[in-house]
DNA sequence: GTCTATAACTAGATAGAC
DNA sequence: GTCTATCTAGTTATAGAC
């Protein structure tokens, strides 16, 4: 047992696991109960519905994920140092909390109305951070880039969907995939090199 | 009514777009029949059942996606052309598709073991097309490539995320997606221009 | 704070009329 | 080929014992 967290993060954690590998609507109350060890009525002590599960891990994934990012860049004048900065926060959050993020990224669609405008605009506030870095890095060089929103949501997709296939076990380091990623990115949206 | 399909066809259509909005688990059979005017019973006079519905939307869907990158390419000797065919190809009929490449691309843990199994292997097959590609062309130029493996997967993913954004009748068209998207991906794996 | 028991509901699937 | 009616099972959520 996880005796370090309290009952809450466990169901949390366990919650989030079961909804990477079965999706919310899959994953039942008595299956994630069953994982930690209690049994389903007890998760209605901790929290007020399925849904208000899904909801916190979506919304301290992407407070925490956010601010993160921000404390990350905000030293940093190079633009290009920050684009760096940047992505190689937001991939280690997303490999050291596969599960979490994986939620954040693809259950938008389960949150029930009130949620998704809170969650929306969070995302969007996430979403700029790496538009503005972009729209720096674009103004200081020769610029490929048609279209900062474009850009924007294709770098981000790429770099979320790691959380699709990455394997802490497999063949790849965290520094492999950070490098060639950044490297993929800054050539793809700049003609300046280093 | 959509008098030019038959009742397969619309059902399955019908439910690929609501598996889009609401998630495999989350659709059920009676939204599915009401879409398009009938009752749930008669599904079963289609489909055997409702994950026999999703493995046909995503079997076929990977079938046609295959078979036209393929024959997109197979005249095409240069690499470089080749991997902007491919590009061209998948992001053209992912937008011609969204219902349906959407579930192919995020509905895998939906299906059950037999199923996963055949859908594993076309999916495999799908991408050693643009892997295959993609050693074509570092071979033949100064590369930036550290893993052809991760390069094919954050560039399909890239591709593929169109889906859960891009709209017809946004600002963006469909060519400046490609365009986009192509120089991205070229200037990311290589040194080579144009 | 966790349990058991159960209410209230909805799901996928089937059978048989038409 | 589509309908109505229904079975069976599983779901979220609640109430009250401990």
């Amino acid at each position: 047992m996880d005796d370090k967290k309290t009952t809450k993060e466990r169901i949390a954690r366990g919650a989030a696991s079961l909804f990477r590998k079965q999706g919310y609507a899959a994953a039942t109350l008595r299956q994630i109960a069953s994982a930690i060890g209690i049994k389903s009525g007890s998760i209605y002590y901790h929290f007020d519905s399925k849904q208000d599960i899904l909801f916190q891990i979506m919304d301290s994934t992407l407070c925490e994920l956010t601010s993160i990012v921000e404390e990350g860049i905000t030293k940093i004048e190079s633009p290009l140092q920050k684009l760096y900065a940047a992505i190689d926060t937001h991939i280690r959050y997303h490999i050291d909390n596969l599960d979490y993020t994986y939620a954040a990224d693809t259950e938008i669609r389960s949150l029930n109305e009130e949620n998704l405008k809170i969650i929306i605009a969070k995302r969007k506030r996430y979403e700029n951070i790496f538009k503005e870095i972009i729209i720096e890095v674009t103004t200081n060089s020769t610029t490929r880039i048609i279209n900062t929103k474009l850009t924007t949501l294709a770098l981000l997709q790429m770099c979320t969907g790691l959380s699709l296939w990455f394997q802490k076990d497999g063949e790849l380091s965290i520094q492999d995939v950070i490098d060639q990623y950044y490297q993929f990115v800054m050539s793809g949206i700049s003609d300046n090199e280093k």
